[in-house]
DNA sequence: ACGATGATGAAC
DNA sequence: TTCATCATCGTA
């Protein structure tokens, strides 16, 4: 069963979308191919008085696709060099979106877009086969016992809503990680 | 721990 | 018209 998800599925509670985002599929057509990766990792930003969120200080040119309605690509340019992925939810005039942090394989806001050639030409449009990068239900569901709720990563500028858990995560388990990335999970561990 | 690298938004 | 600030990553 691969079924693509809709505006209705978008137009949610942002920590609903965010939460039930894990386990589902990013899909990228390209040239004759479809890519799908599992989505492992999301973060949500929501509403108008999240201050970790572009949509915090209103409505701009850069942050209009998240005022919009929901299911459409907001896509944007970090630290000069990197393109974020998100999904807006919520309603019309409600700002908010969910950031897609990781994917099967590819952990990164900023590598997963360069692995799948993501660009601002995704911002503002509908998810879809024909914009050729949208979302899918394969059925497969993730157990709420494998699902990890951390705070959100680099908003640490955002007082109170930085402590929000509201990055999700699909938990990896020890044994499966392999030796080279447990290896730099120390080295990084002792700066 | 830091530099790369450029758009953004706010101050002036 | 400047200027500080970034929803990051690779390297040391």
């Amino acid at each position: 069963m691969h079924k693509i998800l809709k505006d209705d599925f978008f137009e949610r509670s942002t920590l609903s979308v965010a939460h039930e985002l894990l386990g589902k599929y990013l899909c990228r057509k390209r040239g004759r191919g479809v890519e799908a990766f599992m989505i492992t990792e999301v973060e949500a930003y929501d509403g108008p008085h999240d201050r970790a969120s572009h949509a915090s200080r209103g409505k701009t040119a850069r942050n209009a696709p998240m005022f919009g309605g929901a299911g459409v690509w907001y896509v944007y340019l970090v630290y000069g060099m990197h393109w974020m992925l998100n999904i807006v939810t919520g309603g019309e005039d409600y700002p908010a979106a969910v950031l897609i942090r990781g994917i099967e394989g590819i952990e990164g806001p900023a590598r997963l877009t360069k692995a799948l050639g993501v660009g601002k030409r995704f911002n503002g449009k509908q998810a879809s086969r024909a914009v050729g990068l949208w979302i899918e239900d394969r059925g497969e569901r993730v157990p709420a016992s494998r699902i990890a709720r951390t705070p959100r990563i680099g908003v640490d500028y955002a007082g109170e809503w930085a402590k929000k858990p509201y990055r999700f995560m699909i938990s990896e388990r020890s044994e499966r990680r392999g030796r080279s990335e447990r290896r730099r999970k120390n080295f990084l561990s002792l700066l």
